[in-house]
DNA sequence: AGGAACAAGTGTATTTTTGACACTAAATAA
DNA sequence: TTATTTAGTGTCAAAAATACACTTGTTCCT
């Protein structure tokens, strides 16, 4: 054991944390320094922000505590999604490099735990870490080679999110408070990278109840002006199982 | 660290394994040995099978290993769906008494990856293992209080499989290879738990392309004899997307 | 041999949900 | 005042879901 360490060297947690602006879904990366001992340069990689869980520390509470110390932000919905632990996950150069510039025991295998959050972007107040030297939102389609199994772990997480928004109505926790029928439309085609037609989707989603319609409506637009909305959160808090309609065949009857 | 040991004291994996018989939906669940330093009498208590896993080992292998040296069987249907690791899950004298008979460490902290198996219990040849004296199918609702936070876990998985072959054709696991329609029938039943009208579950189930029809029938039953049919594995094996379709109300159009 | 017992297997009509589709309304900008 | 832009609305046809009851084929019993 490490004795007098207050971490756990064996199990990190690392957040996949989904943002959305410009009609566009965006990942949270932290840039981390490397120092490196040939150039004496300091190199940069992309990794998903994670840290190692405490001893005294519940998964949920490690992945809170990445989620809040990055973006200040607290009560965010977070999900856990999947845990890695592929004994070869450390291969590339820059990550041993990290590793032992940054562990007490760079050689430890390392199982991670990973968690799927989603936020409103502009919320995140990003702050970036004792570890990273910046933190930036990137589009998902441009998302760069990453630390570790990094990628693979976006990836799933990608998969689980297009699954889950299908069955669980979660796409709000991506969007500010009150959004129009608009943006929800256009966020739930970003993340099925399908198109919805707006009638049926307007109809299916007043129909389910999950929404609640506000009387403010948008100001200074140049068009018509769109009401605003809320999310329904008493429907579904108390439950967990709530699911929507999909198809045996692989398609969906949710939206279109 | 614990120099020379081939297990990692701070990961291991549980299986919560399901299991149909007689109309039943099972969890298969070891005896473990307590030696009882007071009594000096051996006490018992109900575990889900688990171990730790090895330094060298990938999470979904040491969950293969477990289910295969317990059950001797090999390519069963496991999924990972949750990790647990509330570092106040020992609270139990027992799970207390039982780790220091077992453990070189057991102030340790565990964090533990759960998986979910469905077996075809038949199949099942049951070998205790080193740290068991019984393997037990046990009936869903009548499962005993368990080690550590095991009840939460099963708990956890049983939600989890219910919302699972709702969207993913996954039961077929929990059956022999040659079905009847009214065993499959009944297996969905179980796990949802309320009555499906068999002409609509029948044809929902024909329509969906699952199922193969063979010409074999039963024999020696005292009544007409069902036909048998087997699941069409090649549908569903290059896709990890399947869905069913499900209602937001938290209704399922799936059956009934 | 005949009948009872038992689970398998089958069809239809009604209701609900989906999917496709095009114009009007309300605001600002030019 | 006119152009531009996005919001917002309804209907019809097709597909899917639901509710529902009788006949069939086998063994068991007498």
């Amino acid at each position: 054991m490490q004795l007098g360490s207050s971490v756990n060297p064996h199990v990190s947690t690392d957040c996949v944390i989904f943002g959305f602006s410009d009609e566009t879904l965006r990942l949270l990366l932290i840039k981390r320094n490397i120092p490196n001992k040939v150039t004496e340069l300091d190199d940069t990689h992309f990794a998903l922000p994670g840290d190692l869980v405490r001893d005294d520390e519940d998964l949920d509470t490690a992945a809170n505590r990445v989620l809040s110390e990055l973006t200040g932000l607290k009560g965010i919905y977070l999900e856990q999604y999947h845990s890695f632990g592929d004994p070869l996950r450390v291969t590339k150069m820059k990550d041993r490099a990290w590793l032992e510039s940054v562990r007490q025991n760079p050689e430890a295998r390392v199982i991670t735990v990973a968690y799927m959050a989603l936020i409103d972007a502009r919320k995140a107040q990003l702050q970036p870490g004792s570890f990273s030297k910046e933190a930036v939102w990137i589009p998902i389609h441009e998302v760069p080679e990453l630390a570790f199994d990094h990628n693979e772990i976006f990836e799933k997480a990608l998969r689980a999110l297009k699954e889950k928004v299908q069955i669980h109505p979660v796409g709000f926790e991506l969007l500010p408070e009150k959004f129009t029928m608009s943006q929800l439309q256009s966020l739930y085609e970003t993340i099925l990278e399908r198109d919805l037609d707006k009638r049926n989707f307007r109809r299916k989603m007043l129909n389910s109840g999950v929404l609640i319609p506000l009387s403010e409506k948008q100001i200074g637009v140049s068009n018509k002006p769109a009401r605003f909305y809320m999310f329904n959160r008493e429907l579904f808090q108390p439950r967990d199982q709530r699911i929507v309609n999909l198809k045996m065949d692989g398609s969906f009857t949710l939206f279109n």
